[in-house]
DNA sequence: TCCCAAGTGTGACATTTGTCACTGCGGCTT
DNA sequence: AAGCCGCAGTGACAAATGTCACACTTGGGA
């Protein structure tokens, strides 16, 4: 997270006085694949997501975005196209900053170039592990995966963990390259074998270690 | 590329004597996935590549690191572990830095600070195109992609590319997730259809923008 | 309250992709 | 020159994955 409460007040004042502010609704594109605009986003609030549709259909989800992060990034460092579209997922409330400001930001405030440097590399270790399951694992091993990644997100009550807002299947599939049936096939199978249980809404995975040792397994297989 | 090249001499030759030097031959290890060293490295010169092995023997390959060209840095930025292993394709020298001297001359050189965040970028884009091809093309049309960014790497002649050293169709089969005998039989097909041309260890593709349409109608799908 | 839309569950089937097994081809070594 | 080795080519088959169709569930609005 790149951490702009953390600079002091006088530096931030300015920047937000350089921020035009934007209201979005659920569906809204913020940025389009492939534009050549170069400002860089804050999310204040609500939540954005980074997509690519494919033009038969296929959506590709990159990463979600929420308070305190920021997008439009990569286009802002390196002057090419965006690389995917956003769009908002909740009412967000986003601060657009130009990309001049932003490398002057980034110049003079050693505790930002180390957090955009740290958050992008947090990126590449994201995308590098999505590659490589993507190589290495079955579609329902990557299902167990992505569950995992979502668990760990929660707080661990003993051995069980709660996963409150379960994305929905498609949401799901789709950040791991494969389709919703896959996604609901391989939830029921775990449930009969007591590694989820679905509550309203909710999936409660009763023993976070054996999904774990599951994914560890099928990892170094 | 992050260039040193560019820094004031008593910059540089500071650095330089900052450096550990070493050799490697093919097949070593110069860094193992996951190890917890965080040096970063300058490829002088020979070509590295950054690969993950899976239990099973998957070779997942992530880039090749050629002359000017550094590795390590992830490990170095953000204090995690090593993404990947690297391995010496050539005999191959290279200068290691420590992690607290490259940080050093990041927040000391702008330069350098913008060199390191635009070759993130790049990566990150690079990633993001493998997932998004992953998810979207079969593996024939991956294979024409990754054929057309071998044939990038080279010359135009009027309409035709070649491919002097085209890597073992393992080593392409690596890189877009699927198997040797995919590319065999795919190259196959492609030379009968006449989109390229085998000739002793090249690869001549005769007519360059009818596979940059093939690739595009096949992304654009 | 009822109905609709979005999301889910599941079977049957089609297609793609991977696996195995074997052959052939250079180039290089002994 | 013979033989070996790594890489390449290819057929037959197995397995994984995706597609389609349709029924069911559920939680808000009208």
């Amino acid at each position: 997270m790149v951490a702009l409460h953390d600079l002091p007040e006088d530096v931030r004042n300015r920047l937000e006085r350089n921020c035009k502010w934007h209201r979005f609704e659920p569906l809204a594109e913020i940025v389009g694949y492939r534009d050549q605009s170069r400002d860089v986003f804050f999310v204040t609030s609500g939540r954005v997501r980074a997509v690519i549709y494919s033009a038969s259909g296929t959506v590709v989800a990159f990463r979600d975005v929420g308070p305190g992060q920021m997008f439009g990034e990569y286009a802002a460092i390196d002057g090419q196209t965006r690389s995917a579209s956003i769009e908002a997922v909740e009412h967000s409330v986003v601060a657009q900053m130009s990309c001049d400001t932003f490398w002057k930001l980034i110049l003079a405030e050693p505790a930002v170039a180390k957090a955009v440097l740290v958050h992008l590399t947090t990126m590449i270790r994201a995308l590098s592990t999505r590659v490589y399951e993507f190589s290495t694992l079955t579609v329902q091993n990557r299902i167990h995966a992505e569950l995992l990644r979502l668990a760990r997100e929660h707080p661990i009550a003993s051995t069980s963990v709660k996963i409150p807002k379960l994305p929905t299947h498609a949401e799901i599939a789709s950040s791991i390259s494969t389709h919703r049936e896959a996604v609901s096939r391989e939830l029921t199978r775990l449930a009969r074998l007591g590694i989820v249980e679905r509550r309203a809404g909710a999936l409660v995975i009763p023993d976070i270690k054996r999904l774990i040792r599951m994914v560890e397994q099928a990892i170094g297989e």
